[in-house]
DNA sequence: TATTGTTATACTCTATAACTATA
DNA sequence: TATAGTTATAGAGTATAACAATA
């Protein structure tokens, strides 16, 4: 059951497309996730992010929005219980988003609140996730390269 | 080169961190070349679903929002003459969607301005291509599922 | 009476600019 | 003076509700 190396390989525009399917369903599988537990994306995405303590300024960056908006973003975790800011040591403008208990446990239980990404994946055997993991990580600094 | 047998297999849970990464740098480059064009992910969503014709209200249902924003998006792709509405034949209440001779210059043009994801998946060899397309497609069903 | 497409309207998310407090 | 975070504000995108035309 392993790869067919007689079939046609399928064009860059073919992979283009199942890729950006594949995508697309997962992100919606993702924010329907995080809205169960009072979350869009956006907040989700900040979640993930700050599992190590991170800067506000930072934040902004890796979430690519503006600084402006981690304010309120920041705010509604934090209403949440689920993240916090700290002071940082040896420069008093800057506050240090970290994680909470809570806010880890609300990641876990996003996770596998993704019940479509979940039987996705585990329907994959070990050599399949192998080859998968592979593929993406090739991939993945092509499509991040700032040009 | 092929794949490592003994490589010990990622979790479910990696497996979707990995995959997120890299839908979500698709999405922005899919989101930049469209930009290039005019047009916003929506409205660049919308010219890549009317490639055949389709009612305004299933192409709502294609996109994932609400009816009355189609309005918008249509009247702005048939401004820049990349589509066009048609009243349908047997019920006058339908128009039909479709794409122009220009809308499919514009498509093809926005998926060769993606210049990430072109040099990311033709980066993949021929036995490459098709392990990742079989896994994706083997994954999309389960991903769209209505649950 | 129900449905299609449209309009009017409100809400959410994001970006820009101005402000404060530190450096 | 420059920078971190915040606030005020405006813009874009989306959803809800009401409407006209048609079924």
């Amino acid at each position: 059951m392993g790869t067919n190396a007689t079939a046609t390989p399928p064009t860059t525009a073919d992979l283009m497309e199942t890729v950006a399917a594949v995508g697309a369903a997962y992100f919606q599988d993702f924010a329907a996730a995080a809205a169960r537990h009072g979350l869009n994306s956006s907040q989700a995405k900040a979640l993930k992010a700050v599992r190590e303590p991170v800067p506000m300024r930072a934040l902004a960056g890796r979430l690519g929005c503006d600084a402006s908006n981690v304010t309120g973003i920041v705010d509604r975790l934090e209403s949440l219980g689920l993240a916090q800011r700290e002071a940082a040591a040896g420069d008093r403008r800057v506050k240090i988003v970290g994680i909470t208990e809570q806010g880890r446990e609300v990641l876990e239980r996003i996770r596998t609140d993704m019940v479509r990404a979940q039987e996705a994946f585990d329907s994959l055997d070990a050599e399949q996730r192998v080859a998968l993991e592979s593929l993406c990580r090739q991939v993945l600094p092509l499509l991040c390269a700032t040009r």
